[in-house]
DNA sequence: AGGCAGACTTAACAAATGGTAAAAAGCGAT
DNA sequence: ATCGCTTTTTACCATTTGTTAAGTCTGCCT
């Protein structure tokens, strides 16, 4: 059976068929349903994920109560808090399945016994990352300055997939928009 | 006498001694005057560069003609059009100086030279420009949601020294409010 | 099937922000 | 020091968005 993560890192890099069955070995498959937690802020964010199927977000709760979602994160990426990840810090924010999602989960201490056996495994994920918070700064850049209905209307044009399959509360908190007013926004768009 | 630079990376790692001539010498020391460009959109962005003294901004004229400030990049930080830089494609987003500023610059193929003679230093800048992404990313996050003056006040609290050095319509494009609104807001918390 | 809980919608009003325009202030060059 | 340009401030009004509160809808559980 074709392993999710591997026909994605071969989009990438030539991965040795050998290799296969060691990284696909290394993740543990999970589903989560619409809610779940894969991981509570608080403590040091241990694992990495691959979403196989389904939408993830990464949320806080603010200083008035109020949750905040930072991220979607949509089949075929991965998901972590990086900073926590890789400095060991207590992570502020959560990772909560966004609808029902699969994912593939490897620890901190499996992905670096796969580094050491795979030389070309670490650079690979680093850039693949890399271009990951690239390409989320550039979304928020891209809202900057733009008035809530512009910010909806570039959403649903960037992110159709995500926009239909997670509720509206997570959509305007990503957005910077209180529910009410997305969907009033919504209302007028039609 | 002292490279910035170099003092800069003697906090992440021991420099040898022997290496810090090559890396002084590969980089260009350059002046600039508020507003000057260091670089323009519509180009790949072949350099990076490090402020040594000033302060930078990363912008993009927007579909309606606006400015907006992306970043702000200040004394001891590295400063390029990352994606361009990294994958020859060519910048939306120009860099100029918020206000006068030195910095050291260095090309695309310098840095590759001097990766190729120390071994050491692509793994360390990489991992200062990849903490650098995430610190952005926070930053932004923690607006996300907030009112323009609640924006305002934590732009305050976490970069005053930006918030005095540079002009108020870069911060206003920066924060996504219009110049008009900060003047008035600026005048409402004395 | 009925009822419950949560999510979404709607509405009316208040507050914040944007748009436009003009005055004031700051700054550089002569 | 003065002129002229640019930036910032101020004011007024229009518009957008937030707030509060109630009503509707949906899916799930029993």
């Amino acid at each position: 059976m074709p392993n999710p993560l591997i026909n994605f890192l071969k989009l990438f890099r030539d991965i040795p068929a050998d290799d296969e069955g060691l990284i696909a070995g290394a993740m543990e498959h999970r589903t989560y349903k619409e809610g779940d937690y894969l991981f509570k802020a608080g403590k040091i964010c241990r694992e990495l994920f691959f979403v196989c199927e389904g939408i993830l977000r990464i949320k806080v709760i603010n200083e008035n109560g109020n949750e905040v979602t930072h991220f979607f994160i949509r089949e075929n990426k991965f998901c972590s808090i990086l900073n926590s990840f890789n400095n060991q810090v207590v992570a502020q924010e959560s990772i909560q399945a966004a609808c029902n999602a699969e994912v593939l989960a490897i620890s901190r201490t499996g992905l670096d016994t796969l580094y050491s056996r795979l030389s070309y495994l670490k650079p690979l994920i680093t850039e693949i990352t890399h271009q990951a918070l690239l390409d989320k700064i550039a979304v928020r850049n891209a809202y900057l300055g733009q008035d809530s209905t512009t910010r909806y209307r570039m959403f649903l044009m960037r992110q159709p997939e995500i926009a239909y399959r997670v509720p509206l509360s997570d959509i305007a908190s990503y957005l910077g928009i209180t529910p009410q007013s997305l969907s009033r926004i919504r209302k007028n768009i039609r």
